[in-house]
RNA sequence: GGAGAGGUACCGAAGCGGUCAAACGGGGCAGACUGUAAAUCUGCUGGCUAUGCCUUCGGAGGUUCGAAUCCUCCCCUCUCCA
């Protein structure tokens, strides 16, 4: 009974993974767990504090968390927060500013409640690295990075590559897998989930552990989401997300923008084993048959239904439907008064600029205006000299910008 | 510490005294096409009071009628040697 029980377990843990590195392992965990020999098992999911948002992406891991949270295990949020302080591990990005506490602090709540989505927060642990990185001092630390060699570090895929290509690889970041290892040392994890972009980093956790002479951690590795632009890895400074905190227009419309290759990726990598009548019917869709665009308005829908329930999803379907497909008005369209300040009319690219907040320079909208993209009400303005007068204009730019303005000839008001 | 190679726009990368707001590719934006897509094609992609003007080629000076291009110093990266 209890066999079948941890196979039922495994089962569960082993969906959708690419790597588990330790299966025989977390079997004799779960094992000891039933049998009552040991407390729950304690399973690490990292978080970077330094960008908070989640997105589609997350969800993987996440739900994974939830899986093993179900299965009565312990899920431990993990946040950076020591590393986020010190700079960006990729090295890529250094611009990224060190983060203080307080932002620290807010945003690890704010991921806090975006991954209640997923799983039950409540009945999570949630432990900040600095509890003991602070702590620790230099002699230690040193005595720490004995436990690991250059030559291990790299084996790290971007670190060889990297080397390889003479790009720069600055000290600290070596220090970065190897303190983070050092959280699952102290956190004595059983099991660490992170992305396939990890498997480096949460295998030297795993074996930091051994040298510690505890028991190594079992190493779950989830399949990366490829973002929007069906290319790179979903990531938000690629700006190919689609996020928890995004609105339900949002959410549908950029799922719809995803290629048909995509589309069935995100249906077996979103699915959690819930959208089984999806998944058949993206076959027919593979083989060049079936109804891609339905099938990817379903998905859409879905996504939408995850974050925000199934009344808004119909909405936004609605909504996308007229908009987008139909080339009708939004439901919603940002007004905007703009006051004339006694002037009796106003430049037309200096009117763009004041009501699209996207709009960085008047060159940028004399651009669109040359380019054909902007009309007021029916007629295309095609002349970037044009005066606009007081009145009441409906104003586009593009497929996505649309403000409603109205001009008057009064001075501008201004705020209290 | 020594020798060499580099730092160019959002990214990669050409340019190496004027014709350079800077080739080319990627990204982004716009238009066409479409299933709303993707792919493809076309155009645009520093700013402005705009047939011209202003700011930009690691930083600061200098040479020159004129500098991304030459010189000096400084900062940073890489490689080899120590």
């Amino acid at each position: 009974m209890s066999a079948a029980e941890v196979r039922r377990q495994l089962e569960r843990i082993g969906a959708g993974v690419v790597d588990v590195v330790g299966e025989a392992e977390l079997a004799q965990k779960i094992e000891a767990v039933l049998a009552g020999q040991r407390g729950p098992l304690r399973v690490k999911l990292g978080l970077d504090p330094s960008a908070p948002d989640l997105h589609i992406g997350h969800s993987i891991t996440l739900e994974k968390l939830r899986v093993f949270q179900e299965l009565g295990h312990t899920p431990i949020f993990l946040v950076g927060d020591f590393t986020a302080r010190i700079g960006d591990p990729t090295g890529r990005s250094r611009t990224r500013p060190a983060l203080d506490e307080a932002q620290i602090q807010s945003n690890a709540q704010t991921y806090l409640a975006q991954a209640a989505h997923f799983l039950d927060t409540e009945r999570a642990e949630c432990r900040f690295n600095s509890e003991w990185l602070d702590a620790l001092r230099p002699a230690e630390f040193v005595r720490l990075c004995a436990h690991y060699t250059v030559a291990r570090m790299l084996e790290r895929d971007d670190f060889a590559k990297r080397y390889r290509e003479g790009v720069a690889i600055s000290v600290h970041e070596f220090l970065y897998p190897l303190l983070q290892a050092y959280d699952s040392v102290k956190l004595e994890a059983d099991v660490e989930l992170g992305g396939t972009d990890q498997r480096f980093n949460l295998l030297v956790g795993r074996e930091l552990q051994r040298s510690f002479g505890k028991a190594p951690q079992v190493v779950i590795t989830h399949p990366l989401l490829v973002g929007t632009d069906g290319v790179r890895k979903m990531s938000k400074s690629l700006d190919n997300t689609v996020g928890v905190t995004d609105t339900p227009g949002e959410i549908y419309g950029r799922s719809m923008s995803i290629s048909d290759a995509l589309m069935g990726d995100w249906l077996a990598q979103l699915s959690f084993g819930q959208w089984d009548d999806l998944q058949e019917r993206w076959q027919p869709v593979a083989e060049g048959g079936g109804d891609p665009l339905a099938l990817k308005q379903a998905l859409a829908r879905r996504l939408v239904e995850r974050f925000h329930g199934e009344a808004r999803a119909l909405e936004a379907e609605a909504q996308f439907q007229r908009v987008v497909q139909q080339g009708q008005l939004p439901d919603e369209i940002p007004e905007h008064d703009i006051a004339l300040d006694g002037a009796a009319d106003i430049g037309l690219l200096t009117l763009l600029c004041r009501a699209f907040d996207d709009l960085a320079s008047h060159s940028e909208a004399r651009r669109l205006v040359e380019q054909g993209a902007v009309r007021i009400g029916d007629a295309p303005a095609s002349d970037p000299a044009a005066r606009v007068g007081p009145g009441a204009y409906l104003l586009r730019a593009g497929k996505r910008r649309y403000a409603r303005v109205r001009l008057h000839p009064g001075v501008a008001e201004n705020g209290p």
